[in-house]
DNA sequence: CTTTGTCGATTACACTCGTAATCAATCTGA
DNA sequence: TCAGATTGATTACGAGTGTAATCGACAAAG
């Protein structure tokens, strides 16, 4: 199942719910509401906008629902990551590594955890 | 000067310019409109709009403008990998680097490349 | 000169997004 | 039991987007 796209406020929301869930929306509103300046309103708008999309479901509980992501977050960072570096590398993720490499600010600790890695990844490969 | 946010149909317009600047309008059609599915009356309404938001200018030459980009790619892609690392991995570089080093497929030269820029860093570190 | 094609400018239009208000149903406290 | 709070559903609405068509000016072709 191809995960549908979702836009920045979406975002939002659903990282408060990959956080914790399953959560009602006075739950999700709780977390997000005070640093957005949103009024609940809107989470509700944005939960209900998520489920007709089919990213998100929910169970009835008494008289309130209690949602639930369909997607691991995970899946949405492959995808974001996707077009990411399709519309600004150009699909080619090497230059991308080293540009970011090239940029980052890395502590002595950081640069040998990714010189760690890149050993793995030496080995797996032969 | 900061520069305005452009959309996905505008990025692929820029792009064409990036790659061969100035153009006319019809230079750039010829790159995007087919790869696109673009009429020529589309890539003039994104060029028109880039121009409102001040991304590019344009030289009058004949009867037709000569378009060029006022802002680097490079500076683009800075902005856009910002946001898309603040979204998607809550602004820390460092764990996006450990995420795509460890899922990228890289050949031995790939490695050592990436190797010697952790060498430089480590050097200018100190 | 007149016709025809092309240019940029202006206008169009449905869809999405952000941000909510309103409404009908239901729960809850007095 | 009854008024007020809360829920999800429906509706709102301006700005931005994708995707163009139309219009008036001008240039090239005949």
């Amino acid at each position: 199942m191809k995960t549908p796209p979702i836009t920045d406020a979406e975002w939002e929301v659903m990282d408060a719910l990959w956080d914790t869930s399953p959560s009602t929306a006075a739950e999700v509103c709780e977390r997000i509401c005070g640093r957005m300046q949103w009024s609940p309103r809107t989470v509700k708008t944005l939960l209900g906008r998520l489920v007709k999309k089919g990213v998100i479901s929910f169970t009835p509980e008494g008289n309130r629902y209690v949602y639930h992501p369909l997607f691991p977050r995970s899946r949405y960072v492959r995808e974001e990551s996707k077009s990411f570096i399709e519309r600004v590398f150009g699909g080619e993720s090497t230059p991308m590594l080293v540009h970011f490499v090239r940029g980052a600010r890395l502590s002595k600790d950081e640069i040998d955890e990714l010189r760690r890695i890149l050993d793995e990844k030496e080995e797996e490969d032969r």
